[in-house]
DNA sequence: TTCAATAGTTCCGATTTCCTGAACTATTGG
DNA sequence: CCAATAGTTCAGGAAATCGGAACTATTGAA
């Protein structure tokens, strides 16, 4: 198994960034991430909402989201822990991630009404 | 020609607009529509940057844009005049394109250094 | 009215990307 | 060493994207 690769903050691109979070379930993930206190494991996202995602599918959503640059995943024992990587991205692209999570929270609290 | 379809700010999605957003023509095209102190057409966009874009796909991409609530598009005579919809989006998901146009110009800006 | 020119759209086949089941790797506990 | 758990990789079919060619719409000129 290749090791995990991962950006340094001078090569996340913007528009890997959009791409990673263009995707429902990969927002989803994010935006729990970036607001959990601690790292999460990735088969704690094995259904979204009330939707069931195959784990081949999950794996390859953690890549996108790693290799953009907004995630970092490191082997622990069996499992892999998740954190987000916001305080870096912060420093490159001031306030744009702050701005999506608040989206992301709007839409859902619109989807809930 | 079916006329063309703008949503209702409403039902503007962030899904859509990242999405729409994570292509580098279309965040060009975007920016560039956003920040013009008048309409554009879409092909004062043939090129972008120093690729020519065809038609055919230029046509694609103001429809993605327009679709995702981005930008408004009017036949004006034998143009069409494209124009943003930040003054609406900004209401409903507040600083989101800022950030996004603010993240683009510092990327423009490193590589141009 | 007809014709030519311009600006975009639509269609469709080729390429690319995405999704996911099946097989595989890695780690741990018993 | 074995079984169980967590995740990755591979491969194929499905879906999205690209772009050339044909089409539509509008205008201005003859």
């Amino acid at each position: 198994m290749r090791p995990l690769f991962h950006p340094s903050i001078d090569d996340v691109r913007l528009e890997a960034i959009l791409h990673a979070l263009s995707d429902p379930v990969r927002v989803a993930i994010f935006v729990d991430i970036a607001g959990a206190p601690c790292a999460q494991t990735c088969q704690a996202f094995a259904s979204v909402g009330d939707r069931a995602i195959p784990k081949s599918s999950l794996s390859q959503h953690f890549k996108v989201l790693r290799e953009a640059g907004l995630i970092r995943s490191e082997r622990q024992g069996v499992e892999m822990r998740n954190t987000s990587r916001c305080p870096e991205i912060q420093q490159r692209f001031p306030g744009l991630i702050p701005a999506i999570i608040e989206a992301h929270r709007i839409e859902a609290a619109a989807k809930a009404a």
